[in-house]
DNA sequence: TAGACTCTATGAAACGTTTCATCAGCGGCT
DNA sequence: AGCCGCTGATGAAACGTTTCATAGAGTCTA
């Protein structure tokens, strides 16, 4: 009978057993070195301490997650990083997730369902200690995901499951009425796809202020106009075309947009067709992406609290802060540029 | 002797084993089913996957990493997530990984030297199958890096390691000849921190077509100021402001950035300082980032090849197509609105 | 019919870690 | 001296997978 050989390898990294002998004692001690807090002769650990510095021994992950049946890593799980809310979001994710240890594992589904099924499949094959997905509209993931693991939505909701978010109905509440207060009476609005509840949401909500307006006084009609658009730029110059392509006495004299990328891309159109902003024209985007503040003029928008929503994503898949149900935070009006009182004629 | 107890646990899983036992087959077998081109008998073969089907098993990554000693994750550390060279980077990166198989875990570590070496230690301990780093200047991770895995480097070089990046010498010249070319004699540069190798290569590109000019023709003087900023909206704001600032005899007559970002604040600060572009000032950027066709005027800049920069990334560290030395990739001028001859005077 | 050969399933080992029951050594107390 | 209790190190098991030498069952050939 031939004994298997040894495969003859270079030590590509050594591990805690060559520790273990390069120090003279058994594997459970450089563990126990390895655990801070464990109860360890002093002398010893020391010496335990030198190996490791002198091997430049770095103790692996793969055992480690399958030793205790978890892995250190955070899903990541939204449309597109390409998008500046989420590019920011992760950002913040990664800074949280890092300082706790963590590492955060990336993944577009570029608003594919089956993308995103099939993303969330291999995410729980590796056993993650968390996921904070953005879940696309149709979703297919509910299912698969509830019985699981500690999982937050964030942004968008997915029905049965714990949600951080903004409070987009509020958000929608403050960028109406902040358009009336100024005196806008005809009023247009972008809103986003009409399958996502983010959409809904804001539009509700900016709604709402308005309707309020037409039942309780009688300060003459307000004009509501919403066109469908899609969350980027383009969509939002191109149905920004369709809004003000009316003639002055029936085009809108403000716009509120469902995301500053669609207020960008109404910015253009406007200047395109020689429409001034705020003088002719006042627009009111959604998320203040950073960019907001560097376009010309400056963007009127409704900020949502990124930082925090990361925060509290992070908390709550790490199982401090435990999350029921659905957190919605305050958005907050921040008065730009963009915005001014509606021209006089 | 008490008998160590079985862990009683609701089956969070079910593992190979599981399916094993329902199937009536050894794990061994249900390995080679799962290895789809192994030689297995139909019928057995049929019973396993139902066994599978039933049982809602999904292999775990954990054990298989261990046993193989190599995970299946491409790790991405990257200055900052929210730089959209990167991110749209990022995006093709893991489209890319994600198609073959492996996911994407991201780090940024804010341009700090010490953030990056402690995001890279992290990230060996995983056994990575690749890592893809654009390092930040002053890295300290070579040294770790050289001698354990597959690693590439992108846009930033790291001395020693492969490299795939935008050739930017060649893309400074391109950015000097097109302003030349429509006749500017009096250029401003904007350029990133000079410690970054990017930044010097681009700059050293831009001032070759001019200082050909200098020495061949007698057509006349060209001026070159060179300012120094960062990579983002902020600083090209601020400098773009410096460089403007001279009467309108002395001021250049076109600025170009070392990234798109710059650009865009350049932008704003001739907007805030009533000098229109192009009639009074030409501005190049450089990158061509989705938002550089958005802004008005339309930048004219110089494009990165971010896709094929991450497929040949993706292709190095999978093994596919090693890489040897640096590779540099052709950048292409992008000519649009924001360039133009200068004013006559 | 025996031997050679093919085909396919099996069982065990191995990957690197953590954990836990056990055990050795030792000092203090009666 | 004998016993107890404490401190701290040890060795083995376990996590879920893949791989490989081997075994066993057929099949074909001489």
């Amino acid at each position: 009978m031939l004994k298997r050989v040894k495969r003859l390898e270079i030590a590509l990294y050594p591990t805690v057993k060559d520790v273990a002998r390069g120090a003279g004692v058994s594997v459970g001690t450089v563990s126990r070195v390895l655990a801070k807090n464990e109860t360890v002769n002093p002398a010893i650990r020391q010496r335990v301490e030198e190996v490791i510095a002198r091997l430049g021994y770095r103790p692996s992950s793969l055992g480690r997650n399958l030793r205790l049946n978890k892995s250190d890593i955070i899903g990541l799980i939204i449309p597109d990083i390409t998008n500046p809310f989420f590019a920011e979001l992760a950002k913040h994710l990664e800074t949280l997730a890092s300082a706790a240890g963590y590492s955060v594992l990336l993944a577009n589904t570029h608003e594919d369902p089956k993308a995103e099924c099939k993303q969330v499949q291999s995410l729980l094959g590796r056993v993650p200690a968390g996921i904070v997905i953005a879940p696309v509209s149709g979703s297919l993931v509910g299912e698969i995901l509830s019985d699981s693991l500690v999982s937050v939505t964030i942004d968008r909701a997915l029905s049965g499951h714990s949600l951080v978010a903004t409070d987009n109905f509020e958000g929608g509440r403050l960028a109406a009425s902040h358009l009336l207060e100024l005196g806008h009476r005809r009023i247009g609005y972008i809103s986003g796809p009409s399958t996502t509840d983010v959409s809904i949401q804001r539009l509700n909500g900016f709604r709402g202020p308005i309707e309020e307006m037409l039942s309780t006084r009688s300060q003459g009609a307000v004009e509501l106009t919403v066109l469908e658009g899609n969350f980027d730029y383009k969509s939002g110059e191109a149905i920004g075309r369709q809004l003000l392509q009316a003639d002055i006495e029936h085009r809108p004299t403000a716009i509120a947009t469902a995301n500053d990328q669609q207020a960008i891309g109404l910015l253009r159109a406007s200047r395109d067709l020689g429409i001034r902003v705020p003088e002719d024209l006042s627009i009111v985007g959604f998320d203040d992406i950073p960019l907001a503040s560097l376009v010309l003029p400056r963007l009127t928008t409704v900020r949502q609290p990124i930082e925090e929503i990361a925060e509290i994503a992070v908390q709550a898949v790490l199982g401090r802060g435990p999350i029921v149900g659905q957190i919605k935070l305050k958005p907050a009006l921040v008065e730009r540029d963009s915005t001014a009182p509606p021209p006089v004629r």
